[in-house]
DNA sequence: AGAAAATAGTTGACCGGGAAAGTAATTTCA
DNA sequence: TGAAATTACTTTCCCGGTCAACTATTTTCT
């Protein structure tokens, strides 16, 4: 009955996964019932925070790479959410601005996703979200490679 | 001079996602030096656990949708590192089982990923690295829509 | 028992993301 | 000054993921 089975590390990388996909997927439908992928309502949050926004500043951000967010923005400029222009003093960089029909539904996804963060709060205990929102604030600013 | 610009809101869901990609992207590249993608390692790190799982026990476990399982495991499969048994008891159930090829691969990347595990930690102290990874935990457990 | 509903998993069409190469503008420096 | 290097972003190709439809098996219900 020897069981040489070794157990499961437990791993950062991967209990943040889990969680990650669990919240993400839940996220993700609360900006989809409002028309709006959720990448592309963080992009939408950013520009209403800091104006003139370069595309790498943007991608910085949210934490997307450069060809992923060039490719959103290619969909959201369709959708007339924003509009490229070209920076001023460097004409390689692009500033995104926000269009009016941008902020709308930025505002109404903020609600939606607001209502439904309540509820995660609520579940996990007000105390224990602020904590774990600081800690991940401290993961996403780690140094690249701590190996 | 006013600045009208709402500040964004702190949304669990968003902080969660810059962390889980910093963290991700490292822990990826640290399985891929070892010929893993980490979505496979984490399957065959369930496997080692609890023998006998069904696909959809996996799915759930690692939290992937079934589709995306199913093509994951065809590769595996296709690498020689587990193979598919139709259940016994219910002939629509697929048990899936490791290889002693994919027991050695999964126990390489584990010792790669328990090292970068380790730095992260350490960079980040362990008491926090332990608080974290418990309420991360729970958020993965979390009840499906809580809205 | 046997038709209808439910369940487990796979397949196909489509979409978004990643790596690397490509383009254009700017900076460096010989 | 102008050729070489760098920077900012875009494009291309491919891979992996999702949704919805499908197949096969099992359960439910009359």
């Amino acid at each position: 009955m020897s069981e040489n089975r070794s157990s499961p590390p437990e791993i950062l990388a991967l209990s943040l996964t889990s969680a990650y996909r669990r919240l993400y997927d839940q996220a993700a439908r609360c900006a989809r019932n409002n028309g709006l992928q959720i990448e592309a309502w963080s992009v939408l949050e950013t520009l209403e925070a800091g104006e003139r926004l370069t595309m790498g500043q943007i991608a910085q951000a949210v934490a997307m790479k450069l060809p992923a967010l060039s490719k959103l923005v290619d969909r959201m400029v369709s959708e007339g959410l924003v509009h490229r222009q070209p920076s001023r003093s460097d004409q390689r960089q692009v500033n995104l601005l926000l269009t009016d029909l941008g902020r709308k539904r930025m505002m109404q996804v903020r609600g939606a996703m607001v209502d439904h963060d309540a509820g995660v709060r609520a579940a996990l205990g007000e105390g224990r979200a602020m904590q774990v929102q600081a800690i991940l604030a401290d993961l996403a600013r780690l140094p690249d490679s701590p190996h």
